[in-house]
DNA sequence: CGTTTACACTAGCGCTTGCTTGGTTGACCC
DNA sequence: GGGTCAACCAAGCAAGCGCTAGTGTAAACG
């Protein structure tokens, strides 16, 4: 067994897992369905995970992981606007949600099934990233951009941009950075869209 | 078996499973769980549903209708203007998501949990309620009241509402009426929310 | 060379799952 | 007072579940 994280066979494997998890369901899929997809059989599996539920808590942690560090990459790279940082942050979302869909939905569908121990590490990453969040709609309320409450705000910017991943279609017309730019017009009062 | 929707009994089954689909998810909830949950032994339930999946389907059917009621009503109730029917749509939303609760998280977490001829009438029902988002909203935009494309603001607003499952506390000192409020002013430019 | 290490295998244990079968009960009905 | 019927029960089947134990093997290391 692979104690700590991230050999490259389990990152490899964890990466199988995600796409077999968003297309079942964590409790849906058996460890024998996972090794097949793995090329393996199913005892074998349990050489990389404790057990089930660690593969859970990996593939959820590869994509918050991941989704942290596209936001921050993001936020770096404009200037210090507020305007320009909620722009970066919703595209950055979108980004993360294309990029690592399957690792996030599972995340969002499967949360619940992890165990208290890898709930407790993740709830930390996850609240390290909200916490840009937080920041950027304060600094955007600070200059007048939107208005509101300051925890209501983020969690409807959040929601809004969350529940993309049960309509949108990455074939259809429309761009994440589109959808992206559509929501901040949305709720700054300047919205004059297209 | 009771082919039929809504004999008296099968109302009050259904309710009860509601509330333990939304404990443990529909996939963690046994047969026997639910059995004892009703008070009868696990091959009684049988007597009332086909299958398990019947018993979600029930679950879902019963909330989707009470939100289109509840939408239909409120909007009947208000007048023409679209800022009145705005607010209506959002706080008949969220008084649903509360009162029928468990109906309505199932819903979320489990819809893919139908089976294919559940799911397509269950799909004309969902319509149905969007269908009512999507006038109000039109007639927002006809208005002048909010911007964008009719389309992306109706799913981002679904969106916000619909992930307050995930935040929103009933104990908390927020009522739900004020969370629409909230939501209404931040996508509406008149949105000064002192 | 011998030892270690990573990875995989076979075989199966103990348990739970959704669901079926065949039968019992008690209230209602002409 | 025989017939009907919804509601329930006891018992259990066949399948599938997560996971373990013990073993094989080939590359890496000293």
């Amino acid at each position: 067994m692979n104690v700590m994280n991230e050999s490259p066979r389990r990152k490899e494997l964890t990466r199988q897992a995600a796409q077999l998890f968003v297309q079942e369901g964590f409790d849906r899929t058996t460890v024998r369905m996972l090794a097949q997809e793995m090329g393996i059989k199913s005892g074998s599996l349990f050489h990389h995970f404790r057990d089930k539920q660690e593969i859970l808590a990996a593939v959820i942690e590869e994509g918050t992981q991941n989704a942290l560090i596209i936001a921050r990459e993001a936020l770096a790279r404009c200037d210090s606007s507020a305007s320009a940082r909620l722009h970066a942050m919703a595209r950055a979302h979108l980004e993360t949600l294309l990029t690592d869909r399957s690792a996030h939905v599972v995340a969002l569908y499967d949360w619940r099934r992890l165990d208290p121990e890898a709930r407790a590490h993740l709830s930390h990453l996850r609240d390290a990233y909200e916490a840009l969040w937080e920041q950027v709609i304060d600094a955007a309320l600070a200059e007048g951009l939107i208005h509101g409450d300051r925890f209501l705000v983020s969690r409807f910017v959040m929601g809004a941009l969350n529940w993309t991943v049960r309509w949108y279609d990455p074939e259809g017309p429309r761009t994440p950075d589109e959808l992206a730019d559509e929501l901040v017009a949305m709720i700054t009062r300047s919205g004059s869209a297209d």
